[in-house]
RNA sequence: GGAGGGAUGGCCGAGCGGCUUAAGGCGGCGGUCUUGAAAACCGCUGUGGGGCAACCCACCGGGGGUUCGAAUCCCUCUCCCUCCGCCA
């Protein structure tokens, strides 16, 4: 959430930021809320202070008369302390409500645009290759080679499913161990394996509730949700923390399943395995001090960009415009590999700097000096990178004219020295 | 799933319903002493909120209740520990 200082303070800044984004949000309900709350409070507080003065001044005093008209007062003003206890309450719970609808707001560098349409590309490495014959699609290339299988994946969970068999699943799990290994020994991040299932106040924490409640899975009986990305661990990770200064900045990756309903979606993306019920995703994240969020944000699109080229594949780097944030991001890039079979350009990794939205909601602080006030930190996240789209990428860009797949170079050692995948005679 | 035990400040650990404004200790910070350090002694040592100054309010795992007054009594939930059952 963004601060209620910054709303009271600025109310105009904020009502302009939020055009921006195309959004809406409560600011004046937040307003008037935050005023009756600070009213009431001060009433309670005086009556509360009543109270106690006189409590104590009873427990000194003998049994009599005196003492038994005071108890009598007590109860009286106990009564009205009760009632405004419970409308403070109820206003509290609203502005919370409230706040917590309120997205985060755009970094000042930020284009403003209405939608995707006007996202800048800001830059473009390796040009499309020519390959001499029509490129396959992968989901013709893979069922031929026979490492992917839709109709089993649809027989056993139903459409959006699908399994990866023999060399397909091996060159998942080698991508997978490949970004991981590099993520950490190239890139000082600190690799993590977080549960798949959180808290519902997780999700609070993370900004996936209350805006996308429609598209988290969720256990019926348990206080159970199944993520849709790593990042919702990760921001919880350290949540009610105060950090020390020189831990900072905490760099994790991690490697995730990811569950989203995709009911946003419905009939997009059908083919293939570009949009899924269940996807694998290496994640990175960071923890910083304010004031270094904005290098960070680069660093990691530099993290992520290491991939692709370590993979030599062309990619683009995409920058958001404001009306195409989304609820929790100041400032957000997306990668994209070209996929020359399915003939567009697969977003992979979403970069993002939620400067101290999440940190907010999750009570995450650090203290610049060991009796400084604590400061809520910046968090960042970004793919490094999502699985199925990668593996699209991968297996259009090697295909060769025979219908084989070569196995990029990188990825040779994590696959047993395998150096082309084949379909089986 | 069943039975029992527990949760108090950065940590350890006391706490008959009212001098608890949470004892005491450890750790940390500052000071005195010292050439310097240690020791000793003295003081300080949480978070959030309101006023934005003095100050006030809340917080003893969470929530609710009893009372003029709750860390303390009652209900409930969560987590941890021990044992039993089940289990990859």
């Amino acid at each position: 959430m963004i601060d209620i200082q910054l709303i009271r303070k600025e109310p105009d800044a904020v009502r302009s930021a939020i055009d921006k984004l195309g959004a809406e949000a409560p600011i004046d309900r937040i307003l008037q809320l935050d005023q009756d709350r600070r009213e009431l409070l001060q009433q309670v507080e005086s009556l509360r202070q009543e109270r106690n003065q006189t409590s104590e001044q009873i427990g000194r005093m003998p049994e009599g008369p005196e003492r038994q008209e005071l108890i009598e007062r007590m109860r009286g003003v106990n009564l009205k302390i009760g009632e405004l206890e419970g409308r403070l309450k109820g206003i509290e719970a609203e502005l919370e409500t409230a706040l917590y609808q309120v997205p985060n707001l755009p970094h000042e560098s930020v284009p403003v645009g209405a939608d995707e349409s006007e996202n800048p590309v800001l830059r473009q490495e390796r040009e499309p290759k020519e390959f001499g014959f029509r490129p396959l699609p992968h989901w013709e290339l893979g069922p031929r080679l026979g490492i992917l299988d839709f109709e089993r994946g649809v027989k056993l969970s139903g459409s959006r499913f699908y399994v990866l068999k023999g060399a397909g699943a091996r060159l998942q799990r080698a991508l997978i161990s490949w970004m991981l290994d590099l993520h950490v020994s190239q890139h000082g991040y600190t690799e993590i394996y977080p549960p798949a299932l959180v808290k519902e106040q997780c999700m609070w924490g993370a900004g996936q509730l209350p805006k996308f409640a429609e598209n988290i899975y969720r256990d019926a009986e348990e206080d159970l949700w199944l993520i849709g990305t790593a990042e919702i661990p990760l921001t919880n990770l350290h949540r009610d923390e105060v950090l020390e200064f020189d831990q900072l900045p905490l760099s994790y990756a991690a490697y995730t399943p990811c569950f989203r309903r995709e009911k946003f979606s419905a009939g997009r993306d059908v083919r293939g395995i570009k949009r899924g019920h269940q996807f694998d995703k290496v994640e990175m994240y960071k923890f910083t001090a304010p004031e270094d969020s904005y290098a960070a944000l680069e660093r990691i699109v530099e993290d992520a960009s290491d991939v692709c080229r370590a993979l030599e594949i062309p990619f683009r780097v995409v920058q958001m415009v404001t009306g195409d944030l989304g609820f929790t991001a100041a400032k957000k890039y997306d990668l994209e590999l070209w996929a020359p079979g399915s003939q567009e350009w697969l977003e992979v990794s979403s970069v993002s700097n939620c400067e101290a939205f999440q940190a907010r909601r999750t009570n995450i602080r650090f203290r610049r000096t060991p009796k400084a006030k604590p400061e809520f930190v910046h968090t960042l996240n970004g793919s490094g990178l999502a699985l199925p789209r990668t593996l699209i990428a991968v297996l259009e860009n090697y295909q060769q004219p025979d219908g084989s797949v070569l196995v990029p170079a990188v990825l040779r050692p994590w696959m047993g020295g395998i150096e082309r995948i084949e379909a089986a005679p």
